[in-house]
DNA sequence: TTACTATATGAGCAAATGATCAGATAATAA
DNA sequence: TTATTATCTGATCATTTGCTCATATAGTAA
């Protein structure tokens, strides 16, 4: 053992450390949810539709036209960002109109902005 | 033209709307650095690693059997993180200990879950 | 220098992702 | 009913992702 007791029997592990990061682990489901849902925001596409809503509702082909993609594309989206509830919609006539759930999803944006444009 | 003026020439198009969301639009590089920071948090090993972060910091070999990965991946994860600015390291002879850059990481962590647990 | 250890890097590959196309479904109107 | 329109779904495919393995680099100590 070494003085600054950095060095262990296999590999280098602190194992207090490790079992200390086990037991205050994220759940299974905790785990998987977060990741879900940062990862449907970590796509540029999902991102900007997500941006848009922020200010008004949008429809389908709205949406297809804005972003650039087909109409198809935007509704494999939709039904993503819908089951991870960032976005709910109304019905008028044939017309589905999107929006933002609730205000954490532009909260989630614009605290990650803060950190982008933060100095360093 | 219908009454509601639902309709439109070419598939269903609310012009307006289309404009004025591509008039406040995300600029390229902030959509491009938003989206890589939420997907870097999309995965679940580097969740776990930031969440893990968040309480202690850890060298390398730590992490890697904490996650339950070879040291390489750890590495390889670690240099992504660290290069969107969410983990910083210091070096204490040959090793390395991680933590989180800033307060927006765990912000952003905590944020994200409150939408999973709000009541719907 | 050499030996040893912690970390980083590049190649390669299986699995996941995001798009398109074709066709199904749901709502409106004739 | 049928026709039309908006949206959704399943199949498919090129690209991306995240891992392991082998190797390179950097720091410490003899």
């Amino acid at each position: 053992m070494n003085p600054l007791n950095e060095q262990c029997a296999c590999r280098c592990i602190h194992q207090n450390q490790i079992d200390a990061a086990l037991k205050d682990d994220l759940s299974d489901s905790d785990r998987a949810n977060l990741a879900a849902l940062f990862k449907a925001m970590g796509d540029p596409n999902r991102l900007r539709i997500l941006w848009a809503l922020q200010n008004r509702e949008m429809c389908v082909c709205d949406l297809a036209k804005f972003i650039g993609v087909t109409e198809s594309a935007i509704s494999h989206q939709l039904r993503m960002l819908r089951q991870l509830h960032l976005v709910a919609n109304r019905r008028q006539g044939p017309i589905l109109y999107y929006r933002l759930s609730d205000d954490h999803v532009s909260a989630l944006i614009n605290l990650a902005r803060e950190h982008l444009h933060e100095d360093r």
